[in-house]
DNA sequence: ATAAAGTCCGTACCGGGGTACGGAGTAAAC
DNA sequence: GTTTACTCCGTACCCCGGTACGGACTTTAT
């Protein structure tokens, strides 16, 4: 089969397969010696069908590809396959409780607003125009802040190592000090260098979901 | 007040506000006729934190500024501030739906799944269909590498996933498989990009001694 | 034999939301 | 007066999932 009709019958484009290649979720296969085409056996087809079906499961095209090589290992376990899925559940979970809290605060705003009358009465505009709840004013002085941290996922000493030296290595952070039994940590730091929020973020990159716990 | 003070106020980066600019989010304010550093009104500051709590509440930074500029108008009606949330309403509604049956999806799949036994039994691995496995042509081109890594340290699936991450964020890493119960990874790489030493050493800065395995 | 269709390959671009870098100029603090 | 911090400006890059283009080539259909 040439890319053309591959392509058609796994119901992509041709660029689409191109582009699969080049970020290496599917080989491409070697031009023939004599010159000509290329020609691509039908596991190409199925292969893309698979990624397709992974993708509308709300996998990345990366991670499609991880699960379908996961899977066709001789030794696979069901488990494994399992676990990404389980993962993924987690992560659409999460997007969801996101999602959901926008949608809330966006019905409350329009519940308590007037049909008609000046921009102002709207509260949706008065929402925009209250402060931030976490807004991080700060003063002229440059005094230590601690924060408190919820972590997730952290299951043994080798992520406590991983986390501390993630926060350690943020500009701004004094010390710090990862709890594993109760997933927090406190942390010593410069609040004009670096927020609460941004430690989170930086756990997020690293791999953790932080929560900042106001105490 | 200078771009830094701006931005420190609004609490969002320099680079941020320049890129605001760029896109035509905020208004840049002149040079100096003397020379010197542009002066930002404190308006500014006011309009970037309306920004962020738009952003907040599911808008895009083009909807956002949309937005303000519709209600900062003298005629400004609150019907017209309204609508948008509306639309935007319907929007999050939208992705909910979707999400959501990606999440049922998963569900079920999960359900069915028994915890153990070869990939083949899994619910997940069946819904995505066939294995086809994925045969390993290889051409005269530059094909990817694939590399196996023995990883000291890693003692649950948090640190799999760390790990996984680590070596996925690494150029050139095209897509790898982390195994807990034997310590080791499969990366599949472009060894013009990266080399095998390469990823141990990035795995050593997260924290990870690593090893390569030859094979 | 020739025209149409298909392929190859590199490269650039889309949208969304930024981050990073480097060299030069400027302002402020000590 | 020197050092340090800050600003200016252009440009390039990140992720994600592709799409588009253009010139040269190859295969197929008539």
């Amino acid at each position: 089969m040439t890319i053309g009709q591959t392509a058609r019958a796994a119901g992509v484009g041709v660029e689409t397969i191109r582009f699969y290649e080049r970020q290496g979720f599917i080989d491409r296969p070697p031009k023939p010696l004599g010159g000509g085409y290329r020609r691509y056996p039908s596991a190409t087809v199925e292969r893309i069908r698979l990624l397709r079906q992974a993708q509308g499961l709300g996998f990345s095209l990366r991670e499609a590809a991880t699960l379908l090589d996961l899977g066709s290992r001789p030794d696979a376990r069901a488990e494994s396959i399992r676990n990404q899925a389980v993962q993924k559940l987690a992560d659409v979970d999460r997007r969801l409780e996101e999602l959901g809290a926008i949608r809330g605060a966006l019905v409350e705003l329009l519940q308590t607003c007037p049909r008609e009358g000046p921009a102002s009465c709207c509260s949706v505009w008065q929402a925009l125009s209250q402060p931030a709840a976490h807004s991080p004013i700060e003063g002229n002085t440059t005094m230590p802040q601690h924060t408190r941290l919820a972590i997730e996922g952290m299951q043994c000493d080798g992520c406590v190592r991983v986390v501390q030296q993630a926060l350690e290595r943020e500009p701004g952070v004094q010390r710090c000090i990862v709890y594993l039994d109760n997933g927090q940590s406190e942390v010593t730091h410069d609040p004009d260098v670096v927020t609460p929020e941004r430690l989170a973020e930086t756990l997020l990159s690293t791999g953790y979901r932080a929560t900042v716990v106001s105490d």
